[in-house]
Order: structure tokens, then sequence, then C-alpha cells
DNA sequence: TATGAATGAGCATTCATTCAT
DNA sequence: TATGAATGAATGCTCATTCAT
């Protein structure tokens, strides 16, 4: 006598309208945009009606706001996993990445959505920036952090400086990815092993 | 005495109207999005008839398009005027200071929005890569420039690899002050002066 | 039993939609013209929103097109049925009927439309000179066939040129009609009957 | 001392601009029809203002109200002129004549959008119905009269069964100038030359 | 749960007409 | 007399959202 398994049952493939949602409007944004892509697209990209996307997202706006949160959680691991001495090729092999995504994946295209958008949208700017201070704390923690724990052994102050510079040229790198997506990635990688080093060194 | 008086007169009044429209456009398209402003109320902001705008504009397309060009034009200007050994202190003032703009400036929430409908835009998207491929030259030309004419005196491979960071830079800071206006200018300016040479250093 | 009793249903509605919207335009467009009917009008007779005629029809211009073919349509098929001996009193009773149409009847005020829009829609105008060419043909035929087959046994050179005053007395009674519904009929039947034979005695 | 030697002046100067404005209305009304042609390019055409175009007609509608009563006017002319045994081959020379026009002159696609506005425009429908009666009674009468007098000596009644005949046929032949403006010339002659004096034999 | 037909407000754009100059 | 800038209502059309089935 389970407490209510039919609930169970329904509850997962509740979640998994869901990501199939997602899942087809992430890949409507990213080639129209959040305003060029509309619910009737979506819909049949998400093989089913437009009213039955209403049943799991309150409006357009609530779906746009759960790819941003998505997207930005995605980010974050993303600096979390890599901030190493491996940094610079990290970055070079991760430039251009998205277009190859299965699943949901980072794109820097919808970053750049993200970040219009968040001019306007008070909800988006807010989680837009939890993101950056999460990011933020997370380049500085990396370079104060001792070298024997992979860190770069800066000094406070120093760290913060470098940090943001850092953050500066990441996203940089983001948004020459969307305009650039057949850059030399040669250039690309030795310009990374050459200057990063020097902005981080002591 | 002049030729046609009449003619040079409503020759200035046309032109005191086209840059009417786009004060009122620019101010609307950084507050809505190109999308998300109407000609309604463009037309509102520029006080006129919405139909009036259309003697002077041909579509709203167009209008973008004028707006998308101004902007990027004032970045080049920008460059070019900047590229000198005191490059790090004009960045760090340089920041934010569109808010504060009278006439029309640069916008760093334009250059987000053009990047954004530049991914979907053909003639945005070239507009915006010839913007690239000039400030990408400015810098490397600066880069290699001799030391006594203001230049860095960098070998040309090496001049090649920083501009490229550089620029990633230089919009990663762009987009940084979209998102932190009131970033710390004490912090901006020493992480700049630190981090910058470092970047540049033979 | 049947396979997709939904979907027949939903086929069968739409096509009832299309009908609706056809039967409210041709009313629109007889009352005021290809241009003075506006789709809001045509909405509001069809009984619908604006917005839905969309689900149903490209653009107004699609609208026009089915309107025009199936005119067209109508009135070959009333040559094809009418080309025999009694040709006179046919024309003489089918004057001025449309006004009493059930259903989407020829109208004589349509062809006259169609006509004045031919000469600047390359599209109507090939549908049209399609139909002219069809009915041509067809008096031709008519004409050349043999008495015992209801023809008019004429060589092929005199049929050719009876055909085409043929056609244009009778696209000059279908203009007549708009201009003077209330023709007497008595001397119009006796008219025909009069001149019509003359025209195609041997 | 006359008695306003200005105002003389001045109206002959008024007639001017009228008929002006009437060669450029005619010109675009056949080339875009009523509705196509705007009041900006009648004005272009007329090489005048828009404004200006007020001063001379009360609206738009004046304008094509204007046309049309001298369409009517020309064509009456034609009639009157030309109701004589030599018929069929005046009506085979005029075809297609209009292209050629200098001045204002007859045009058949005039005629189309005039029976088309009628259809709608009460004072139109009015205009065009007492054309009508004017080519009747011109066409009764000529069959009517002695053959020594150019007539065709046919009785009244029969007069007025033909004369009903003929006016179809010549309108029809009209339409038939808009949709088939290469139509053969020689077979259009022959056409005519065998047929109508069919029709108008006693 | 799922559909997709239906709505209606909103969009960019056009155009006959007016009016300050 | 003449201009053409300016208006504003109307146009065809789109789209997020709702709702009967």
């Amino acid at each position: 006598m389970s407490a209510r398994p039919r609930s169970e049952k329904a509850e997962a493939r509740a979640e998994a309208q869901r990501t199939r949602i997602l899942d087809a409007a992430q890949h409507c944004f990213i080639e129209h945009g959040f305003h060029g892509a509309g619910m009737a697209l979506i819909a049949e990209t998400a093989q089913m009606s437009a009213g039955l996307i209403y049943r799991y997202f309150e409006s357009k706006s609530a779906i746009i706001r759960a790819i941003v949160e998505e997207q930005l959680e995605l980010l974050r691991e993303d600096i979390a996993r890599n901030t190493h001495p491996d940094f610079p090729t990290v970055l070079a092999e991760e430039y251009g990445r998205p277009h190859q995504c299965e699943g949901r994946r980072m794109s820097a295209s919808l970053l750049l959505e993200i970040s219009a958008e968040a001019t306007r949208d008070p909800q988006i700017a807010a989680a837009l920036d939890d993101y950056d201070t999460t990011v933020r704390n997370a380049l500085q923690d990396w370079l104060t952090r001792a070298r024997e724990a992979g860190g770069m052994a800066l000094d406070g102050e120093d760290a913060r400086r470098r940090a943001l510079m850092l953050q500066c040229l990441i996203e940089g790198l983001k948004l020459r990815e969307t305009r650039e997506p057949g850059l030399d990635r040669d250039l690309l990688m030795a310009a990374l092993q050459d200057v990063v080093p020097r902005m981080l060194d002591r």
C-alpha cells in the first residue's frame, strides 16, 4: 500500500515532459533567440501541442527563466571543475564546443541572449548577478588556494584583481565564440597558453 | 545669396528629424531591446507620429541598421584613439561612461543587443564582422609598432596572439559594464593596471 | 472503425471553416471589391476573429486567388454544359441568376473585379488567361462539331472567327449584368434568339 | 479697365492645373488602378506637391469622378462618330489603340476599373448608367435610320434588340482588349467583318 | 493528459488628407 | 499659389495564451 504510486509515476512523467519542453525551447532559442522563437515552433520541436506546454510552464517567460537558471548552473559547474593549473588549455578546448552539444549543454549564444534579456528582466538580472558572484568567488578562491591544493597561491587583494580580469577574459571569449565560431584553434590555444599564465603570474 | 536656401534649411531640418528619431530609437532599444521597442514607443519618445518616421527611415530594420553602424563607428574611433601605453587607464575610465551620455554615445547594452541580433541578421553580422576585423588589426598594429611610435614593439606572431586576448578582455569588460555598472572603480583601475601590462610584456 | 476518426472530423471542420471564410470573403468582395474589403470585415462576416483566418489561408491574397480559381472553374463548367443549339436561351436564362445565389455561385461583378485585378497581378492574369483559352476552345469545338453531335458544323477558320465574337458577346453580357441587373428579360431573350443564330449561321 | 483680367489668367492657369492633374491621374490609374495609385504617385507624376492637388480637387474620389466623366464622354463621342456602315472596320481599328494614346484618350482598362467601381459608388454607377443609355440610343438610332442617311433601316423593335446585342459585343471587345492586347488583328478584322453584318442583316 | 482551434491585443506599415510656412 | 512635413486612422498580419473537447 504505497502512499501514492500513481502520483510518483505521474511526477516522473511530468518531469520528463518538462525536460522535453526545455530541450526543444533551448534548441529554438539558440537558433532564433528568445523573441524570435514562438511557442508554436517550440511545441512542434517538442512534438506536443502548444496548449500542453502551459500545463508545465506558466508562460513563455517561465521557460526562459528555467533555461536561464539551468544554463547558469552548467556554467557554474564548469568553472568549479576547471579552475586548476591547466585552465588555459581547458578554455581553448571548450571554445566552440556547444555546437556539438547533445542534450542540453551550454551555449555561448544563449549566454548572449541571457545577458541581453537581463538588461530588461530584473528576475533574470538577479540570476545572472548571482552567477557572476559565484564565478568570481570560485576564481578568487582558486587563485588564493595553495599551490599543492591546485591553486595559484596569490594573496587576497591580488587574487581579487586577477579574478576580475580573468572573468572578463572568459566572458569575452564566450562572446567571441558567437562571432567567430571558426577561429583558428591553434592560434587560440597558443594565445591562451601564452597570455593567461602572464595574467596570473606573481 | 545661397543657391537654394529653402532646400538647405529643409535638409537641415530633415537631418535634425533623423537625429531625433535615432536618439529616441537608441533610448528605446537600450531600455527594451530591438524587438521589445515598438515603433509606437519610438514615435512617442521622438514626439512625433509613427507614420512620420517612415518619411525618414524605410523601415524599423533600417533604423536598427543605422544605430548599429553608428555604434560600431563610435567603438572603432574609441579603439583608434586609445591604443597607446596608457591603455589600461583609458579602459578603466571608459567603463560605465555611456550612462552619462549626452547625444548618442556608445552603450554597452546596445553592443550586447547588436551581438545577439547578429546571430540572426546576416547584414548586422557582416557589419559586426567588419568591426571585429578593424579592432583586431588596430590592436595588432599597435602591439607591433615601435616603442618610440607609442607601440609595444612585439613581433608579428606574438602581437597576433595578444591582440586576440586583448580583444576578448575588452569585450568582456563591455559585457561586465552592463551587468555590474556599479563595479568598484578603484578595483577595476588597479586590476587593469596590474594585469594588462603583464598580458603585453615581452 | 475508421482509421483516424478524430482527424477525419477535424479535416471536415477545417474544410467547413475554409468554406465559411470563402463565403464571407466572396460576399465582402462583391460588395466592396478586393481592396475595399478588409480582413476585419471578412472576419466579422465569417463570425470569427481575424487571426483565425490565417490558420486556413496564408494571406488575403491567397483568399482572393482561391475565389478567383473557383469563379473561373464555375464559369468553365457553365460553358461546357451550355454549348449546344439552345445556347441563346441558356444565355438569357443565366442572366442575373447569381443574385439569387445560395452557396457560392458565379457573380458577374466578381468577374469584373477579377479582370481588373488581372491587369496588375500576374498570377491572376495567368489564371484568367487559362480560363479564356479554355472557353475559346470549347466554343470553337462546339462550332466545329457535327450537327448530329450537337455542334454547328462550321469549318475551322469560320469557327475560329465566330468563337471569338461569341466570347466577346458572352462577356459583354456578363458586364451588362452588373450594370443593368433589371434588364427586361423578354427583350434579352428575343434579342439573343434573334441575333445569335445569325452570328452562327453558315 | 477690364473687369478681372487677373482672374481670367488665373482661371486659365487653374484649368491647366486641373488638366495636368487629370493627365497624371489617368496615367497612374491605368497602370495601378483606382486603389493602387496613391496621391503621392499622382502628385509626382503631375510634378506638383500632393497638397496642391487639393486646391483643385476636393478629394481623390473627386478626381476619379472627373476621370470617369471624361472617359464616358470620349466613349460617347466615339460611338456618335462611328455608327455608320463601316462599323466593323472601325471597331477593329480601335482595338488596342489607347496604348498609343497621347493626351487623355480612352482606355479599356479604365473602363474596367470604372465598371468595377460603379458596383460600389452610386455616383459612378449613375454616370455609367447615363452613358449606357446614350450609347444604346445612339446605336438604336443608327439602326433605325434610313440607308441613305447612313443607317441600317431596321424597324423599331428589331433595332432595339440588335442595339442591345451590339452594345454587349462592343463592351465584350473592350474587355478582351485588356486581356488579350496582342490579339491577332487580321483574325479580329475578319471576325468582325464576317459576324457584325450578320448581326445587323435584315 | 492532451489537443489545436480560437482569441485579441499588438505589430510594422501605408496613405488620404491637413496645415504651417 | 505652392510646398511637403505631419497626422492618425486603417491595413494585413503575428503570436502568447486560453479553452472546449
